[in-house]
DNA sequence: TTAGGGTTAG
């Protein structure tokens, strides 16, 4: 149906216009963004008997990249090659850059491949779609390719070499493209220069994206360096730095867009960060930009990964629009709260609307299986991945790795292992994390060596992995020497996490002189975790002395916590010192902590049961004790559990 | 040229 405003442009037009004036027209229409009309204009420039002229072509290709529409630019292929344009250089690049466009990389690379004469920009397209949907090394030997051919690489070039560089995250081949850019002199291009401030923080080198920002004149700096930067921050959860840098571009004149608001609440994702992404929503509200979906789907995120799921779900239930990023931010949320009811029936509902999960849609559904320990429905989404051709993709394999170590089905996990052709750190950190928690220590180690033997650099939580296998496998020694490697040839400073894995390790042993050592020589303060750790230790080596002391450290900086009280009452009553026990109480009564009692929760068809300790309130309490003192039993003789409760 | 959902820990 042609809406009746663009028949009456068409009737404005004059009566025998000219095939520039068409073209004109056309372009025109694609700038005011009606594509559509612009193909309607063709349809009739070619039903008048003007024969379309060599600049209509490229006019017309852009109109149909715009659309990503395969059909409509099949059929402009068909015409150029039945016109005297087939061999133009112009318009047959403008045909290698429409099948990019429509996503047909490996038609637009057969359209390269014929063309008899190429120029700058035909390389440029072709890399670009390289760019876009190739490997980093496919895109270089491209380049390489273009270089051979005595072809000199412009502005367009480099910033197809640096958004390849940043899309497979690889920092040699941004330090590289920045090397060429200098060399050639196209470093002035500020467009080339924000494609390097993205690709290095992409790659996590935000001083070299920094030094990159200030040589860019402040006259010169657009809106997208600015953004390119917060992103930068945002990526890697700085808010702080985020926020700063979005006052001085206010101070600076220039004027924030929603890409900026975006980065700015992707970096609140933090419960220190709340109060900063709600002030960010009621600015959104507030310019009107909470209409936007990308923006929204950012709220959804935010607001799920931070426990406040009921929020997410309002504004999911709210939206006009949905796309699958938004369903699968929701899925996310309740992938953290454990919730595989809510996450699968969200993950089904999608699937009826029509929209199809993607790679990190299935993430998020496995991720909420490996949390609630569902291993029917993990296995179900995993031959779901496979059916829909997900089956090889490295982050869905890294999920499913994730799921069935987390399940406890570690031969399963071997399998999907094994199955990965391109191990990423991801890979290697989560297998060696699914033997550690299936209590397979030595394996663990094992395959932190083999990976090491095969030169991939170990990162911060693979360290966490390897020293957690030695924490709870009592191998102190190989467990001092992992921390020293990380420190000395990995040069990677120890987190909170990591000390509290050294100061559990020497605990575990009973070391807990050494253990108190470490700690108050630690070169940064310890918090809550590290003396948990200790506690932990003086609770399971009744060592009331150190107790006190890492009580008293607990208790300063969380003054209400009941867990220290506690576990002093427990160290001093299981050495019968009474005097002990009742001090403790006495602070616990005086200081109002109160500590709510431990329960486990088990569903059964549908109906949770609630337990406490000694708790015999249920209606079939004295039948259940029997089985489990029975099931201890059994377990302690090494035989198979042979009574059911009968909760069902 | 910039922005949204995801996997390793907790």
């Amino acid at each position: 149906m042609i809406p009746t405003s663009y028949t009456k442009t068409l009737n404005r037009f004059s009566k025998f216009p000219s095939v520039s004036e068409w073209n004109s027209k056309i372009r025109s229409s694609i700038s005011q963004g009606c594509t559509q009309k612009a193909l309607l204009l063709f349809r009739q420039m070619k039903q008048s008997s003007i024969e379309p002229d060599k600049l209509t072509f490229p006019i017309i290709a852009k109109a149909s990249a715009k659309l990503s529409n395969l059909r409509l630019s099949e059929s402009i292929h068909t015409h150029v090659l039945k016109s005297q344009f087939m061999s133009d250089v112009y318009v047959q690049t403008a045909l290698v850059d429409m099948y990019v466009k429509c996503g047909r990389v490996d038609v637009a690379r057969q359209v390269f491949e014929r063309m008899p004469e190429r120029d700058v920009a035909s390389w440029n397209v072709m890399i670009m779609g390289f760019a876009e949907f190739c490997g980093a090394g496919e895109v270089m030997g491209l380049f390489r390719q273009m270089r051979v051919g005595g072809f000199r690489p412009d502005s367009m070039t480099l910033m197809a070499l640096s958004i390849a560089s940043s899309n497979s995250q690889n920092l040699n081949m941004v330090r590289g493209v920045h090397c060429i850019g200098v060399q050639t002199g196209i470093d002035g291009d500020v467009c080339v220069a924000n494609t390097w401030i993205s690709g290095y923080s992409k790659c996590m080198d935000l001083e070299s994206a920094q030094m990159v920002f200030r040589g860019i004149p402040v006259v010169v700096r657009t809106v997208v360096s600015w953004n390119s930067m917060i992103a930068g921050y945002a990526f890697q959860g700085k808010f702080v730095e985020a926020f700063g840098l979005y006052r001085n571009m206010c101070s600076d004149c220039c004027n924030p867009d929603l890409s900026t608001m975006v980065s700015l609440l992707s970096s609140c994702v933090r419960p220190e960060a709340l109060l900063h992404g709600n002030l960010i929503h009621s600015h959104a509200i507030q310019s009107g930009f909470d209409s936007d979906v990308t923006l929204t789907n950012t709220l959804i995120s935010f607001y799920a990964k931070l426990g406040d799921i009921d929020s997410a779900r309002f504004l999911f239930n709210g939206m006009n629009e949905r796309t699958r990023v938004s369903w699968t931010a929701l899925i996310g949320g309740y992938a953290e709260k454990g919730d595989v009811d809510e996450g699968f029936a969200l993950f089904l509902a999608m699937e009826a609307t029509g929209e199809k999960p993607d790679a990190v849609t299935l993430v998020a559904v496995l991720s909420v299986c490996g949390q609630a320990g569902t291993l029917e429905l993990g296995r179900w989404i995993h031959e779901y991945a496979t059916s829909n051709g997900l089956g090889k993709n490295v982050i869905v394999c890294n999920a499913l790795l994730d799921m069935y170590s987390k399940c406890g089905s570690m031969s399963e996990a071997c399998e999907v292992f094994l199955s990965i052709s391109e191990r990423t750190i991801v890979t290697w950190t989560t297998m060696i994390t699914g033997y550690a928690l299936n209590g397979e220590f030595k394996l663990a180690l094992d395959v932190f060596s083999q990976m090491v033997v095969l030169g991939l650099r170990p990162n911060h939580l693979t360290f966490l992995a390897v020293l957690q296998a030695c924490a709870h496998a009592g191998f102190v020694e190989k467990g001092w020497m992992l921390f020293r490697m990380m420190t000395e040839v990995y040069k990677i400073s120890p987190i909170l996490e990591h000390y509290a894995c050294i100061a559990d390790m020497l605990g575990r042993k009973g070391r807990l002189k050494e253990a108190l050592e470490f700690i108050q020589t630690m070169p940064v303060k310890p918090d809550a975790g590290v003396w948990g750790a200790l506690l932990g230790a003086c609770k399971t080596h009744n060592d009331a002395e150190i107790g006190e002391y890492v009580t008293y450290r607990l208790l300063e900086l969380e003054p209400q916590s009941a867990v220290p009280y506690v576990a002093m009452a427990n160290i001093y009553a299981s050495e019968g010192k009474w005097d002990g026990v009742a001090k403790f109480r006495a602070m616990m009564r005086s200081k109002k902590v109160r500590k709510s009692p431990g329960h486990s929760l088990v569903q059964v068809n549908g109906k949770i049961h609630t337990f406490t300790v000694e708790d015999m309130s249920h209606p079939k309490g004295l039948f259940i004790f029997a089985v489990l003192d029975s099931l201890a039993l059994q377990l302690k003789e090494g035989l198979e559990p042979l009574l059911d409760c009968g909760l069902g």
